[in-house]
RNA sequence: GGCCCGUUGGUCAAGCGGCUAAGACAUCGCCCUCUCACGGCGAAAACGGGAGUUCGAUUCUCCCACGGGUCACCA
């Protein structure tokens, strides 16, 4: 068979040639060392925790090697884009600190000099290779309808044969010419496959970065390289833009392992180099006491965006995700508790191999470790601007009372030992939600086992001994001097040596304050919270609940 | 089912032929303490099983079990 007439037949609009390709784009001038990654998702509207630790990887991997961090954009299956899936995919790294140093941008522009970086748009570049393997053979068309293929495969499982198109059920492999015109005349669609010289009786050793060194074997399968729009499969994009884009290093999720052979196959078929492979492990989850990959469907907390819902610092991902990425991060962290995440040397020689399982303890540790190393103006900062988005009233709110979130916030903040309160920002509003009167109420109850007479006591006596003059010391002093007065021990110390010569100590008194004041039976300090309040709100309180008894 | 990958405490994990098998999170106890949070000290908690190689295996090899992944004109 003449297969340039064969080539010209299948694709008679194309009239560019690989080495026009090459001459396109050249060569990247990068120095030694440097590698260049891509983070190249489907725009379907969701980006997933999985997705997420694929770009830190690539992001990091790029830009502590002084090469290229490129967005590409995987949307050859129209019926999975989604419009804004682009902007979405932008947006969402950006707010967590990944940036792009070229690829696709938004408004379905490009920013760099290897695209169009979305695939829809590179139609012309696959065929021009497509139409090159058809020439020297490689690749053929085949006429298969879907419901063939399936008929194929369920009489391949009947006969517990691998199922897939090859060996004698690659029907159109070496189908005359004649046969192809008569159903290109009669136009029916084909789709190109690539003509495999593999067999599953070669086994060869192959070098993953992550992996080390795994079993393959080759690939006997005819696979589609070109769908019947013309638009390629992931496989054969792939291979033609990592080359053409100058991709040193592939980070992909390990499911890409069963397909590698065939990777290997097209590289060497275009006469590409082969670019360093990455295989990550898989963020897993716990499903009925199973492990199991996370889902973009079943899982919508792995989606990227529901951590900033829940108010989560942007920060706070990254940071946890690098503890799974890289084994040695978190020793490295407790070192350099503030140094920018930029510092840490990451390497693929410490990633994992297994899959790791999400642990929501460790985020929500993490953040507040993030959170209490914040200043004041900081988290007011980020609260607002969380509330802004997911809870408008607590929003207005906090811009009214700059100062008293601002104050509250302070306390027990700076220093060695901060307060580890906050690990997301809709915690904030019950955590100091009391300072409003409209979000004030009393939530805990104090136990039974105290006297109602000594509580209304304590509480009036109280009323009459509080001044706003006094210093931390001294408003102490007199709360230990209340308890004397009721009964109760001024210092815990006291009552726990002899707990039967008092109704209580001194924190008992406090609590009674403390659930007057703030609705709950634990607070930050209670001297500062009741200066923010100032007397008259404080009084009012009290009174307010003494009544109640 | 075929093929591929994996398996150290509840979770994340160090380890790379000889260790009382790190550390972090979570849990529990004690201390500090007006509550909480912080911090300090401590406890409990692991090499999936079986062969082999070796003077010696968590570490190397094989088998098994279990877990995961993958078998599309989806990526």
């Amino acid at each position: 068979m003449d297969n340039n007439y064969l080539a010209d037949l299948l694709y008679p609009n194309i009239h560019t040639l690989p080495e026009d390709m090459e001459a396109r784009y050249p060569k990247r001038q990068l120095p030694e060392g440097a590698k260049v990654t891509r983070f190249a998702p489907s725009p379907t509207g969701f980006l997933h925790l999985g997705n997420l630790y694929g770009a830190f990887t690539d992001e990091r991997l790029a830009h502590t090697s002084g090469g290229v961090f490129y967005l590409r954009i995987e949307d050859t299956d129209a019926k999975r884009t989604v419009p804004n899936g682009v902007e979405l995919i932008i947006d969402t790294l950006a707010k967590l600190g990944v940036n792009f140093d070229e690829g696709a941008i938004k408004n379905g522009e490009d920013k760099g000099a290897y695209g169009p970086y979305r695939q829809s748009e590179r139609a012309e570049i696959y065929q021009t290779y497509a139409k090159q393997l058809i020439r020297e053979g490689k690749a053929y068309p085949c006429f298969c309808t879907e419901e063939e293929i399936a008929a194929m495969r369920e009489k391949q499982e009947a006969l517990k044969l691998t199922p897939g198109y090859y060996g004698e059920y690659a029907v159109w492999r070496d189908a005359p010419i004649e046969k192809i015109e008569e159903k290109l005349n009669a136009g029916v669609p084909f789709v190109l496959r690539f003509r495999s010289e593999g067999s599953i009786e070669n086994k060869m050793k192959f070098n993953d970065q992550i992996k080390g060194e795994i079993n393959v074997t080759e690939n006997d399968i005819d696979h589609v390289i070109l769908k019947s729009d013309g638009i390629p499969t992931y496989h054969f994009a792939h291979a033609v833009d990592d080359h053409l884009m100058g991709t040193t290093h592939v980070v992909r999720d390990e499911s890409w392992l069963s397909t590698l052979p065939f990777h290997i196959q097209l590289f060497k078929a275009l006469g590409f180099k082969l670019p360093k492979y990455c295989h990550t492990a898989q963020v897993m989850k716990l499903d009925n006491g199973n492990k199991r990959k996370i889902s973009k469907r079943k899982d919508p907390e792995f989606a990227a965006t529901f951590y900033h819902e829940q108010g989560y610092p942007a920060a706070v991902t990254r940071e946890y995700l690098i503890t799974l990425l890289n084994s040695n991060f978190e020793e490295w962290r407790i070192a350099n508790p503030t140094a920018p995440i930029e510092d840490f040397k990451f390497t693929t020689k410490k990633m994992s191999v297994s899959g790791s399982l999400f642990d929501m303890d460790k985020l929500n540790d993490i953040s507040k470790n993030v959170i209490s190393r914040m200043t004041a103006e900081e988290v007011y900062e980020n609260v607002l601007a969380w509330a802004k988005d997911f809870d408008a009233d607590f929003a207005d709110k906090l811009t009214v009372d700059a100062d008293m979130a601002i104050a509250a916030l302070s306390i027990g903040r700076g220093g060695a030992k901060p307060r580890k309160d906050i690990a997301r920002w809709n915690e904030v509003q019950s955590y100091m939600g009391f300072l409003w009167d409209e979000y004030f109420s009393i939530i805990d109850e104090i136990p039974d086992k105290f006297d109602k007479a000594d509580i209304k006591a304590a509480l009036n006596k109280y009323l009459e001994i509080y001044s706003e003059e006094d210093d931390q010391i001294s408003w102490f002093d007199k709360i230990k001097a209340l308890a004397s007065e009721l009964g109760y021990a001024p210092e815990t110390k006291l009552y726990k040596k002899n707990p039967e010569e008092y109704k209580g100590h001194v924190g008992d008194i406090s609590m009674f304050l403390r659930i007057a004041v703030t609705g709950k039976a634990s607070s930050p300090d209670m001297y500062e919270i009741m200066r923010i309040l100032g007397a008259d709100r404080v009084k009012a309180r009290i009174t307010a609940y003494a009544e109640t008894i």
